[in-house]
DNA sequence: GCAAGGTC
């Protein structure tokens, strides 16, 4: 007679036996999952960890043929639950057929419920009358684990069901909108065009702000600046008060008629102090990771492994107060070992005073990401050492002081006789009085700038007047990190999935680069969407279901009903759809044809275009004046082709970018015989 | 071959 507890990782499994045991845990193997068994209060206790989610829901198979079945038909069927986790299905089995009570131990919140009573249902096709208990703990350390397990709760079982309604909802607007756009556009096997509640609204986000881009008229703009210098023979550029003069005459006369000496009106210096950086949470490590040339995916994927080497906390949390269990203390005494960071822990060691920061968000599953090990940069690789490094200096700067900043600014009259009056200029700049914390952090910062000593009633020399054309620039284009904070303020995605989204935004071919350009195809799914599917592109989906699921928790509302809101508005859209079927396959196919131009021909005018040969399905750029223009350029078969509108300085041959997973993106002029193709080859 | 969510 035993109890077996699961949990929703190994992991977990191995923490939780570890603080259970009354002696010592023993671990075997079971289809290859480990069990780790041992005594509690003189019972046989079993724990298995599994690996998230063991089933996955779909529709039953004979409903996998995109073109054999109407999406429209997919609304009303019956979804099902199918096995992902085959092995460990089976050890659970094994194991709970003798089991007297089941204790459910997964992560408490709404997956981890669901995860939980899908494993308790595999569990009752072998053991059908077995006692099920929930342990309630909101973080693994050993008062939280024997706390919850001598008091053992009910199974949620409206939190699961909320789950349910999530998986559900996402399989019907993401299956059936999938298949509804890729049939309309012909694109069937892996070409297909994905939709769903959370990419759909992230791909809107990329396109709204390429088409302001795109919509933006920059216009010219003329700035004044002036190289003065003091008494003591120091020289410094000041600037006009005037930050954009939109007509060049007017610069210009001021420019050319600059008197030759200014007067200092004001002079000031504030000391102010700038706090440390809050606790690393999963996005504001991904933001920063992101701004020193991180891909979301492979920060995360390098983040992940660092975790299983011990070397960093888990990667994935919202979490930004560290919690009062965190021995803070034996951390920086164990980074001592680190021959590269230890002596900056021993400076905080040093301090009279560790006061962490905080962040806005405080939860209590997991601690924010923080060092648990120390490393030299020898033991890792490169990347893997920039990441760790990050981790434990970012830990290192929410222990250590603020920093003292000295800003100053300066403002100078500059008498102009010819034109009658005095024109201002100001500078302003600041610089670190006392490091603090940026001993320890340097990302981001920014450079000290030197503004001269000077007092109020000063006179300065003008030395050279200059005038500068500027041109109005376009809001920018969205990085990895931005993208990612920006999803978690709409509350699109979750800490583990947010990386993975944007990863598979590149994937189905709608964006590249980063900062992130979406593609003609990307564009074209996207305004199509918008048009015939609003509602998916719309973080309100999701903020709707969010409320949906917590009635459901409190037992106000029915799984069915709130997935039948769905259904009621995807027969809408799918009737809608359906009824525009030309358009929608006529503006996606434009927009593919359109990312598929990659220029002028030089020849005779007409469009290039990427064209796939039927003979020997290699690619090429060929002329869409073929056969009475035989202008053709050969391509590289691997990677992506990005047409950049631009083309080639020196031959006048238009320009490609490609991207490949291995290499990084390049820039190509298309002509082979290009005279820039030699100088490149040399240098 | 579809989604998003866990975890590896």
């Amino acid at each position: 007679m035993i109890k077996l507890i699961v949990s929703e990782k190994d992991n977990a499994a191995k923490r939780i036996s570890n603080i259970l045991a009354d002696g010592k845990v023993t671990v075997k193997k079971s289809y290859g999952v480990p069990v780790y068994i041992f005594q509690n209060k003189q019972e046989d206790v079993h724990c298995v960890g599994l690996k998230g989610h063991i089933l996955k829901v779909d529709f039953p198979e004979k409903y996998n043929n995109w073109q054999k079945v109407e999406p429209i038909e997919l609304i009303d069927v019956e979804i099902v639950k199918i096995p992902t986790q085959k092995s460990i299905i089976k050890t659970l089995q094994k194991e709970a057929k003798d089991a007297v009570q089941i204790v459910i131990a997964t992560d408490f919140d709404r997956e981890g419920e669901l995860i939980g009573v899908d494993a308790l249902n595999k569990i009752k096709e072998v053991n059908s009358r077995v006692e099920t208990k929930r342990a309630h703990f909101s973080a693994l350390t050993e008062d939280e684990i024997k706390k919850a397990f001598s008091n053992l709760e009910d199974i949620h079982v409206n939190l699961a069901k909320a789950g349910e309604t999530r998986q559900d909802i996402d399989l019907i607007w993401g299956a059936i909108l999938t298949r509804s756009i890729s049939l309309a556009a012909k694109r069937l096997g892996k070409q297909f065009l994905g939709v769903g509640r959370v990419q759909s609204p992230t791909l809107a986000i990329v396109v709204a702000r390429e088409k302001e881009r795109r919509a933006f008229i920059s216009k010219p703009y003329w700035q004044i600046k002036a190289l003065f210098g003091t008494e003591q023979g120091k020289e410094f550029l000041a600037q006009h008060k005037t930050d954009k003069f939109w007509e060049e005459k007017a610069a210009k006369k001021i420019v050319s008629n600059l008197g030759k000496i200014g007067l200092v009106t004001s002079s000031k210096r504030t000391k102010k102090m700038v706090s440390p950086p809050t606790p690393f949470s999963t996005t504001s490590f991904l933001a920063t990771a992101s701004s020193i040339g991180f891909s979301a995916s492979n920060a995360m994927r390098i983040a992940e492994g660092l975790y299983m080497e011990g070397l960093i906390s888990y990667p994935r949390v919202d979490n930004t107060v560290y919690p009062s269990s965190l021995n803070l203390r034996e951390i920086l005494v164990d980074l001592k070992k680190s021959k590269e960071l230890g002596n900056l822990a021993a400076l905080v060691l040093a301090q009279d005073k560790i006061v962490p920061t905080r962040g806005k968000k405080k939860t209590t599953d997991h601690p924010p990401i923080h060092p648990t090990g120390a490393a030299n940069e020898k033991d890792l690789k490169p990347q893997e050492w920039k990441i760790y490094e990050l981790v434990v200096r970012r830990f290192l700067a929410t222990l250590a002081p603020s920093a003292s900043m000295e800003s100053a600014r300066v403002d100078i009259n500059v008498e102009c006789p010819a034109l009658k009056r005095s024109e201002p200029f100001f500078l302003q700049g600041s610089r670190v009085v006392d490091e603090g914390w940026l001993k320890f952090y340097s990302y981001g910062r920014k450079k000290d700038e030197d503004i001269p000593n000077l007092n109020e009633d000063d006179i300065v020399s003008v030395k050279k007047s200059i005038l500068e054309s500027k041109e109005t620039q376009p809001p920018k284009r969205y990085g990895q990190g931005r993208l990612i904070q920006e999803m978690e303020k709409l509350g699109l995605g979750t800490k583990s999935t947010r990386h993975s989204i944007i990863q598979n935004l590149y994937f189905r071919g709608y964006v590249h680069s980063d900062p992130m350009i979406p593609t003609e195809l990307g564009i074209a799914v996207a305004e199509t969407l918008r048009k015939n599917a609003e509602a998916v592109t719309n973080p309100e989906l999701t903020a709707q279901l969010e409320k949906d699921m917590d009635l459901i928790t409190e037992g106000k509302a029915e799984k069915d009903s709130v997935v039948d809101i769905s259904r009621d508005m995807l027969r809408d859209i799918v009737k809608v759809l359906k009824e525009r079927e030309a358009e929608v396959s006529q503006e996606i196919r434009n927009g593919i044809k359109e990312g598929k131009i990659v220029g002028k021909c030089p020849k005779c005018g007409n469009e290039l275009r990427i064209i796939r040969s039927k003979k020997t399905k290699k690619r090429f750029v060929g002329c869409a004046s073929y056969p009475d223009c035989k202008t053709t350029y050969s391509l590289p078969q691997f990677g992506d082709i990005i047409p950049i509108n631009e083309t080639c300085e020196v031959c006048g041959a238009p320009k490609i970018k490609i991207v490949s997973r291995k290499k990084r993106p390049w820039i190509l002029c298309l002509n082979l015989d290009c005279p820039s193709k030699k100088t490149s080859a040399e240098s």
